[in-house]
DNA sequence: TATTGTTATACTCTATAACTATA
DNA sequence: TATAGTTATAGAGTATAACAATA
């Protein structure tokens, strides 16, 4: 009928296989954390670099100022993180973890290198190069 | 604050690629043919092998089922596709590419297969190979 | 006027489950 | 009763844009 192949075709396998792992790795903390993918990435981005507004947060998180904005205020309904005004610029809004965020953060950080170290056997020997190789796709070739 | 790096770990790394892989994909297509990425697995599957069930669909290509009606249906309403009753087994829907389809998938393929070329030099000489090394990530080891 | 963050809109996705009509 | 497909539901993702407050 054609000779288009959706099996072969890199976009489609790359976003299969980002479903599965995003999928598993989701079912190893939603379930105990209840928390979405969006508000993993807000508190595992304030773990790691401190206090953060929202701006900061979406430009190196790969999510929108929506997101950031609708994933944060979900965190701090449940106690995970805290909103303040900025003292000197009030448009800003400073993110930061609360004592029961940090913890929650502590756990998962068990889970997700324990998931990392999987992932990393699964490519075996050479799987940290095989993988920065196949980034390369990202990396429109404006030349 | 912690020790835990997002930028490494590799559901994330997986996640961002493939939403950039696809938004760039889709920026070739979505605009010009008006159509969704479920609607384009529909398409490109049709296209493959024929005429074929909701299930069928459902089996090959990584959505359930309520994904893949959904789609037909619009599909459907734009006169891309049409639905019939199988002869035998009532319960089945046969779907088959119109006219418009088939020609929708010619243009879509020339796209398609462009961009495949492209992402492959992104790879350079081993692409193959290394693309489906990392697609090893999907196999839980499960032993 | 421009920027930060929030909210609105509308459609799609995801997961699950109920529902219908056939078998 | 089991199966194929559709529809419902509810939360989340996606993209865009309007909006309020501040600069």
């Amino acid at each position: 009928m054609s000779d288009f192949d959706l099996d072969s075709f890199i976009p489609y396998r790359l976003a299969v296989l980002a479903g599965k792992v995003s999928r598993e790795f989701s079912n190893h903390y939603s379930e105990r954390f209840g928390i979405s993918r969006a508000e993993w990435r807000v508190v595992a981005h304030l773990s790691a670099s401190g206090p953060a507004s929202v701006g900061e947060i979406h430009q190196r998180v790969d999510m929108d100022k929506s997101r950031v904005s609708r994933a944060a205020t979900r965190l701090e309904k449940d106690g995970l993180l805290t909103k303040e005004e900025h003292p000197v610029d009030g448009r800003l809004v400073k993110l930061s973890l609360t004592a029961l965020g940090e913890a929650m953060m502590l756990e998962l950080e068990g889970v997700a290198n324990a998931y990392q170290t999987e992932l990393l056997a699964r490519l075996g020997s050479d799987g940290e190069e095989t993988f920065a190789a196949v980034e390369r796709l990202g990396k429109a070739a404006d030349a």
